[in-house]
DNA sequence: TATAAACTGAACTACATGGTTCAGTATCTA
DNA sequence: TAGATACTGAACCATGTAGTTCAGTTTATA
């Protein structure tokens, strides 16, 4: 457990690091969506938007088409496994700690100088 | 479900997305560290950890207290709930979204022109 | 076939990251 | 009390992000 999972997890939590980002995941599970269409949800130029959709796709979250002039996006099948292996085994990690932790009743705060 | 979460994802993804921070996280896991400590053992300078450190903070997934001239580093007891809800969720819809789309045999990089 | 729609790419701005060095300050310890 | 240890802060560098504008190219459509 706790395997590493190479470079792919910087890729993909740097990619879920933004609001619009997840936002367009949120989209997409509703349904494919062209460049254009979620530039306008996201209220963005077309520009900006190819941009956010180059990280997701980088990260394998999404994948897209081009057909005639649109291009269009859906999710990866990848998916966020890897991702939630991950913080599913450090939640664990964290809680054992503060079980492991609360031998000590002072919390911490009262007897050092914090800064 | 899939609720907005505010601004704390986006710093707490952020600093995930960094395979020292993560490794960082898993030191902590199994035991509160020194800055010092933690430089020696990711091969970097102090200054350089302490951002590190300062990121992981930022995203209240770390805290750390100064004794004396030593700053302790431990698990912040925010943990990765928030995080976890978020990916959870979201795994779903990717593979919701597959069981729809399997209707669809020839897997589209067969009829359209792709870049 | 002219025009509009949808995307693409280059270039630019402002700011954050990941790392460093160097020069401190504060605290132990011999 | 002198020196070592542990951290802190400023400054710097190269690179990446988040967004823009502007000038294309390609594809539909009237």
């Amino acid at each position: 457990m706790v395997q590493y999972l190479g470079p792919s997890l910087d890729l993909s939590f740097a990619a879920l690091s933004d609001a619009t980002r997840r936002g367009i995941i949120d989209q997409l599970g509703r349904g494919d969506a062209s460049v254009t269409s979620l530039a306008d949800k996201f209220q963005m130029t077309l520009t900006g938007m190819k941009k956010h959709i180059q990280v997701l796709e980088r990260a394998g979250l999404v994948v897209t088409q081009k057909v005639g002039r649109v291009r269009t996006c859906k999710l990866g099948k990848r998916g966020l496994q890897a991702e939630a292996e991950w913080i599913e085994a450090h939640r664990k990690l964290f809680e054992a700690r503060f079980e492991a932790l609360d031998e000590i009743i002072g919390e911490m705060n009262q007897e050092g100088s914090d800064d």
